[in-house]
RNA sequence: GGGCGUUUAGCUCAGUUGGCUAGAGCACUGCCCUUACAAGGCAGGGGUCGGCGGUUCGAGUCCGUCAACGCCCACCA
């Protein structure tokens, strides 16, 4: 064949090319017709699509791009989808302001509606059907970006397997799923107390929560016994006085035990409370008594919960003070109340704050301290709690034979690096509750539910009616249940749709079945499942894996993969995370145009499994380097021959003992990769490399050029390293060992071979030949140096002062070393190494 | 309050079971247009391995402790 080496080898161009190119020849192409031992099947994390990528992603995409790619070439069938995540509230809220479009899911479906050019002012109403389209729509044009700059970043993804977790057959997956734990009972419905969001107007989960320092302050406030006596308590949140049930002691605490059991009074509404005792009030904290409300905190509803409390809810789900006055108050209580109805609760605790004060029962001024406040994570006001009915799935909060089940299920399963395991015990040792699911939100998996209402209108909770599987997906919002008609929807004696749609975990929790296509396509799904790894952030071990190995568990009581792979943060040049709040994160286009794909993926692939990593340009810049070294030495190594020269042809020393170094680096890069460490493996070859064009390359140039049979041998040698090189380097810069491999190879490199040892049977001399004569070579260099002179000068005569062994091993490259070194002789003494050069005193004039 | 991780040259990081004068790249200095490569090559200077205290013949590496930074968890009165 014959070799087309441009004389200027470049990086331009190259994405473009071999993007097309793997395309065209399905490079990456899934066969399915592997069987399961035969297959790498890899559950990668579905980006979010609303927005754009940040170098965050790239990060751990590229980290698990080399992982396949190893596997790939190591013999296995790789199964690598790409999914996009479009559920949920931040594509919710972008098609909102798009479009000026608003969801309300009791309008009928329009099967017409298009959307106005210009958002529409002010926000057409419009069902949940057409909302979910225009989800699509706009979803669509962003996947089609992100796949271009995964494309641009050399993923060697299967293109033809990506799904959406909004698209038809996620929500199939979704519902089916949920269904099934419906009917084994893992799912449930209850009408409790729930952590709400006024904003979003939803309910929120435990995984969802983030804690965040807020300024507050402590109001002493004189709750009165019936003999008048004040009882103080400390609050933040005097507002909530009129939610007050309890006043809530400890049991040892020795201020308080004549208290117990008897009743209290609360200030400005006159409700008589009981005084009571409960482990988890603390004495040091405040006065020692606290006011239980329904609800301040989730601490109210344990005590709420386990004291057997009444409940005197008075915010809505607005967050605001109800506007009628709640039946347990009258009188001057009442009138108390009419002057917080309506307020936002920030607001009614100043006007509470007043009023206590001028009654006399606020002691001294509030105290002003910094406490930590519970959000929903995207939200900008303070978690309330308002009871509702929910969806529930267990997940071991209250069973302990399932937390337990869990918690062996992660230790069964392979973490790298092995010490993020304990993050996921911690949770589920932490779990408090079961996985609330329903969201009171428009884009996402609808509940597949509906309720038969009773006479009254009433919905039957306990009883919802349940769809076949084939007729999922399904909106219970515009579809109608078997047996009822259109019209009998929200009538007395018809039928409700559930209105809520789930979580959006509820559904990436099910990526294996949805990319295995558990539901509809068994044969596939036999293939890959149980998968081989998933990949992800640390900061959803609690959520994404978490969810997934419970859903996995619980449906196929199995672990959903073998290994599961942790990359780390980006941190910016100051240290700090990257992320889109902190309004750091940089995008990866400008870095892959100025640096190449090669400079990026070199970048991330330096970044060690699970360790947080500083963007550095630094490195972007030694990965394009590293790039251009590589295409040009292939130039060089291919440059004597049109011919491949066989192996049998190696005989030199030189060259044997240089196979033998790159032989241990094929061993340890192996190694590396099987235990996920790609890092590893790149700088194992990086080092190695170098070390080959700066010693190996340089000795043998001359011989390559003199060619004879001696100089076969180097071209021989030449060509087995670079083949070779190419190879360990194909998973980190496919791009440009590619185009060199294209130079004399048919097919692709990243369908060749992983090296193995056995190519170099027989060809494995003594490594210490190459170092002897490269540390000699290395003192010559040091000479010229010193003398300020070039590399090119003559050296009339190498001393060298050696023990014998090194004496030994330098003498067989003897050749090649006076030729690196441009010297004309060479004389060895026994003793501590060190090399005398005299160098020619004209030749560089 | 609890847990995990990090702390090695000015910067970004290696250092696998403890073993000779602690490594790489960037940056810096000097030299070199040498027929693979000048957006390059060769060579060089630069570190009491966060502090303190232990174990050991020997500790960046093991143990204890403290500190800083990051992250996770925690019932926020």
């Amino acid at each position: 064949m014959t070799r087309n080496i441009p004389d200027k080898p470049s990086l331009d161009g190259l994405e473009a090319k071999w993007d097309e190119r793997w395309e065209n020849e399905d490079t990456y192409r899934f066969d399915r017709t592997k069987t399961r031992s035969e297959i790498f099947a890899i559950d990668t994390p579905p980006p979010t699509v609303s927005g754009s990528l940040h170098m965050g992603s790239v990060f751990g995409y590229v980290q698990t791009d080399t992982n396949a790619r190893y596997r790939r070439m190591s013999g296995k069938e790789v199964f690598y989808p790409m999914g996009w995540d479009d559920n949920g509230l931040p594509t919710e809220r972008r098609v909102q302001n798009y479009y000026g479009v608003r969801c309300d899911p009791s309008l009928p479906y329009d099967a017409d509606f298009r959307p106005t050019e210009e958002p529409h002012d002010p926000p057409i109403s419009i069902s949940r059907r057409n909302f979910i389209e225009l989800c699509h729509v706009l979803t669509n044009e962003d996947e089609k970006i992100f796949e271009a700059i995964w494309r641009s970043l050399g993923l060697s993804v299967d293109w033809t397997q990506t799904y959406a977790t909004i698209d038809d057959h996620s929500q199939r997956t979704s519902q089916r799923a949920f269904l099934e734990n419906l009917a084994r009972g893992e799912a449930y419905s209850s009408d409790a107390p729930v952590l709400w969001d006024v904003d979003f107007q939803t309910a929120v989960a435990q995984a969802e929560l983030e804690e965040r320092e807020k300024g507050g302050a402590y109001h002493r406030v004189a709750f009165h016994r019936s003999d008048g006596e004040p009882i103080y308590i400390e609050t933040t949140r005097p507002e909530l006085i009129c939610s007050c049930v309890a006043l809530v002691a400890n049991p040892g605490d020795e201020r308080y035990q004549a208290l117990f059991g008897s009743m209290a009074t609360t200030p400005l509404f006159g409700v008589e409370v009981p005084v009571v005792a409960h482990e988890l009030a603390d004495p040091e904290k405040g006065t020692g008594v606290a006011m239980i409300c329904t609800f301040g905190d989730t601490t109210d509803v344990t005590w709420w919960r386990e004291l057997d409390l009444p409940t005197r809810a008075v915010i809505d789900h607005q967050g605001r003070f109800q506007k009628e006055t709640p039946d347990w108050l009258n009188g001057s209580g009442a009138e108390h109340y009419a002057e917080l109805a309506g307020l936002f609760a920030n607001q009614a605790r100043r006007k509470m704050a007043e009023m206590l004060s001028e009654s006399g029962d606020l002691d001294g001024e509030p105290r002003q301290i910094m406490h930590p406040v519970k959000f929903y994570e995207k939200g900008d006001r303070p978690l309330e709690i308002v009871t509702s009915r929910q969806w529930y799935i267990r997940n071991g909060a209250r069973d302990d034979d399932l937390r337990q089940a869990l918690l062996s299920r992660g230790e069964e399963l392979n973490w790298v690096p092995d010490y993020m395991g304990v993050r996921f015990k911690h949770w589920v040792d932490g779990l408090n509750g079961d996985w609330l699911i329903s969201r009171q939100r428009f884009f996402g998996v609808a509940i597949p539910l509906w309720y038969s209402l009773d006479e009254d209108g009433n919905p039957d909770h306990d009883n919802p009616i349940v769809p076949d599987y084939d007729q999922l997906p399904i909106d219970p919002s515009s579809h109608v249940p078997d047996g009822y008609e259109e019209f009998q929807r929200n009538q007395p004696g018809g039928f409700m749709g559930d209105p809520d749609i789930m979580d959006t975990w509820a559904t990436s929790s099910l990526t294996p079945q949805i990319v295995g296509h558990w539901d509809d396509d068994p044969d596939l799904w036999n293939r890959v499942f149980p998968m081989d790894i998933r990949p992800q952030g640390p900061d959803i071990i609690r959520t994404w894996l978490f969810a997934t190995t419970l859903r996995s568990h619980l449906q196929h009581d199995v672990l959903p993969w073998h290994t599961t792979t942790i990359n780390g943060w980006i941190l910016d040049p100051d240290r700090k995370k990257m992320s889109k709040s902190k309004g750091n994160v940089v995008t990866p286009k400008e870095f892959i145009d100025d640096y190449s794909a090669e400079g990026v993926r070199y970048w991330a692939a330096s970044g060690r499994p699970g360790t947080d990593t500083a963007l550095d340009e630094g490195q972007f810049k030694i990965g394009r380097r590293l790039a251009i070294k590589i295409l040009n030495a292939a130039k060089f190594a291919l440059g004597f021959s049109d011919a491949d020269v066989p192996a049998s042809a190696i005989t030199e020393p030189l060259d044997m003992s240089m196979l033998a170094h790159l032989a241990e680096t094929v061993a340890v890069a192996t190694a590396a990769f099987d235990g996920y460490d790609y890092a590893r493996a790149l700088e194992t070859a990086e080092r190695s490399f170098w070390d080959w064009t700066d010693d190996y390359v340089e000795l043998v140039k001359a011989r390559a050029y003199d060619g004879g049979p001696a100089g076969e041998s180097a071209h021989a040698s030449l060509q087995l390293s670079l083949d070779v090189y190419l190879r360990l380097f194909a998973p980190f810069l496919p791009f440009v060992t590619e185009e060199a491999w294209s130079w004399w190879k048919e097919g692709s490199v990243h369908r060749a071979n992983w090296p193995t040892l056995e190519e170099f049977e027989g060809l494995i001399g003594d490594p210490g030949v190459l170092d002897a004569v490269a540390s000699i070579l290395g003192e010559v260099r040091r000479a010229k140096s010193d003398a300020k002179t070039s590399m090119r000068t003559e050296v009339e005569k190498v001393e060298v002062t050696a023990d014998a062994t090194t004496v030994g091993l330098a003498k067989q490259a003897e050749g090649d070393l006076l030729a690196a070194a441009r010297a004309d002789a060479i004389t060895y003494d026994d003793g501590e190494f060190a090399v005398v050069s005299t160098l020619a005193q004209d030749s560089s004039n």
